[in-house]
DNA sequence: CATCGATGTTGAG
DNA sequence: TCAACCTCGATGG
């Protein structure tokens, strides 16, 4: 999936090009026609983004709360502006973790080949199908000649079209409608995310959690209930930054890690919503660094790295199976 | 062209 | 613990 930056990114879009606007909804797969019936002619008056879910406010009360799981996918089309605060591809980094190194001055960001950076399409990594149509505001790369709306393409479990945007969602885990009392038992079942909870007061939840459980810190990390948003590739990555051993029991953790921990998902949580990239190493030296963000498999510390040197101790990364996802790290580094 | 796997979650057994 | 969900890019023949 799409980790926490994706659902918080889309759900900027939404503000931005679809709060306020009446649409026509339509489920052309069909596995959403009852629910799309029920949406249809409703202007949108809110979006929100907790973990990784996304829920979106329609007048009468009405939500729909969406999960992508693990290849769910919004694509937009049409006049889509683009929020400023995901409009630079350029991340801005300055900053210290458990390494010791200092992230700064990321510089040019190459864009995703797989379009994970688009801003028509977020969420599962795959090419954007929408097209962004030219206006002085927008980025897109669209002409002016596309047909409107667009037509259907592949399973679009959800469609939503307001006079000048189109929203196709494909794939969701979860896609319904819900109430204001289900939305706020849905949140309240979450850990804290740092773009939605006060800084302090969710780095207590967090740590308090953390620091109760028996639970290995790998296996925490990957729970929505203790934090939201961290999914695989966070996971390994926060680990490795911590140079912690993912089979660490959380309360055996020292809790000024676990607050480290907090901080850092804080920081490369805006840093990829920023970006639209999961960044999350620094400064090596700048030819490995630019070689990494190049290539779209060798851009992390760890994960997805089984059998390759680790970058600081040359080590063999390892890849083992903890509660059926796979888990990278340096046996190494991480103690 | 067939098969696999993935940034995820749920629910059955 | 594991299959199912449901999509599609990557991989291999």
């Amino acid at each position: 999936m799409p980790e926490g930056h994706s659902v918080h990114r889309i759900a900027r879009q939404f503000d931005r090009n679809f709060v306020g606007r009446t649409v026509t909804a339509s489920s052309p797969q069909g596995r959403f026609a009852e629910g799309a019936s029920v949406l249809d002619g409703r202007e949108v008056v809110s979006a929100r983004a907790v973990g990784k879910q996304m829920f979106l406010e329609f007048d009468g009360d009405l939500w729909l709360r969406v999960h992508l799981g693990l290849y769910g996918a919004w694509d937009f089309a049409g006049e889509i502006l683009v929020d400023p605060t995901i409009a630079s591809a350029n991340g801005r980094m300055g900053q210290t973790n458990q390494r010791g190194t200092d992230l700064d001055a990321a510089g040019d960001v190459v864009l995703d080949a797989d379009g994970e950076n688009s801003l028509a399409s977020i969420g599962a990594p795959r090419r954007a199908r929408g097209r962004v149509r030219m206006s002085e505001q927008t980025h897109g790369l669209g002409g002016d000649t596309e047909e409107w709306p667009p037509p259907v393409v592949g399973q679009v479990r959800l469609r939503l079209l307001s006079a000048e945007t189109c929203a196709d969602l494909r794939g969701p885990t979860a896609c319904q409608l819900q109430t204001p009392d289900e939305v706020a038992a849905a949140i309240a079942k979450l850990g804290p995310d740092p773009l939605v909870d006060d800084a302090a007061a969710g780095e207590e939840r967090f740590t308090a959690t953390v620091r109760r459980k028996p639970t290995s810190i790998g296996l925490l990390l990957m729970d929505q209930g203790v934090v939201s948003g961290i999914g695989n590739v966070y996971r390994a990555e926060l680990l490795y930054r911590a140079l912690l051993d993912p089979h660490t029991p959380g309360k055996l953790v020292p809790e000024e890690i676990v607050r480290d921990i907090w901080r850092d998902w804080s920081r490369l949580l805006v840093i990829g919503v920023e970006t639209g990239q999961m960044m999350t190493m620094d400064d090596l030296d700048s030819e490995a660094y630019r070689r990494a963000m190049a290539s779209r498999d060798d851009r992390h510390w760890v994960y997805h790295r089984a059998g390759l040197p680790c970058r600081v101790c040359g080590t063999e990364i390892v890849v083992e199976e903890m509660a059926a996802r796979k888990l990278y790290w340096c046996p190494s580094c991480q103690k």
